[in-house]
DNA sequence: CCATAAATGCAATCCGATTGCAGAACCGTT
DNA sequence: AACGGTTCTGCAATCGGATTGCATTTATGG
């Protein structure tokens, strides 16, 4: 056991050990971490597994809400974010309402399966969508692109 | 001539006065700010003859920047590029940097035909697509999209 | 176990976005 | 042409996401 330095160690071993059950991916985690060639701290394992819960793409100050009883400071969850689309271990979406999202791919292995991000202007949600709704033809499919957005209101809204 | 009252107004004025000549467009600004049911002020027309000499969107920080000479208060430029977009006047262009970004298009008259944009992630340009080549299947046919948007490398940027 | 570079916590700052309010300007009406 | 209600503007403040400096602590190689 580390040493415990202050509120942070214990809330985040704490934390740790409360998962320790239903996360046996803890280890692949790390590994992954090591495997980027990134320091494997306790922070970044809480931060991918957080990242690990949430299934549409989330935004720093989302994130830190979401992690304000895991003792880690905004600044150090910022870093790190950066720090792992660095690495590629994240991938940054840019929906176009000016705020940054992050979100851990399915496959950490290969290349993120690149599916489309619905943000709705009314409910402010971000819906990701089958790879199979957005078919690119032309131009749009002679680009290499990455990144597919659509902004607008989403079905369930637009049944409202 | 209108009342004097203050600093803003002889600098408003004289800067219209100033592109006179070299606007023959100013009434047809007037016009179009009248015929959206908008009310025609020196601060619209400034800021739409402005708008009319940039050549790329532009966010609100820099056309302040620009403006900085013309009396013009930030709040305001901010208040009617909402205003604009609002009234189908301008479009807003959220290129993926966090920063929104407005445009006048380039036909006035009819509202703003909504085609993709490709922001091509190596080259920076804006690439208009023909609205064919992206075609939407499922839940995103279902969605009310009102913009499309990809990112990624631009036909010229692969082939190259 | 040690040295050292990297990571973290804390607090402050930057900057684009947004708003409340009082006075001034439009524009239809008289 | 003056009038009045509604809208717009200037000014100043605030909000919130993004970013960073610095002292301390930690991860990792030797």
């Amino acid at each position: 056991m580390v040493t415990v330095t202050n509120g942070l160690r214990e809330a985040a071993t704490t934390a740790i050990i409360g998962k320790m059950k239903s996360s046996a991916r803890e280890q692949d985690l790390r590994e992954l971490l090591a495997s980027r060639g990134l320091r494997v701290t306790e922070q970044r394992v809480l931060l991918l597994q957080e990242l690990a819960k949430v299934k549409a793409p989330i935004s720093h100050p989302e994130l830190t809400d979401r992690m304000a009883n895991s003792g880690l400071d905004r600044a150090t969850i910022y870093r790190n974010l950066l720090t792992l689309v660095d690495a590629g271990v994240l991938v940054r979406a840019q929906l176009g309402d000016n705020v940054s999202r992050f979100e851990l791919p399915r496959t950490l292995s290969s290349d993120h399966a690149h599916h489309p991000h619905l943000v709705c202007s009314e409910c402010g949600n971000v819906r990701c969508l089958p790879a199979g709704t957005v078919r690119l033809h032309g131009e749009a499919a002679k680009s290499d692109v990455a990144e597919v957005q659509l902004r607008g209101r989403c079905a369930a809204c637009v049944g409202t």
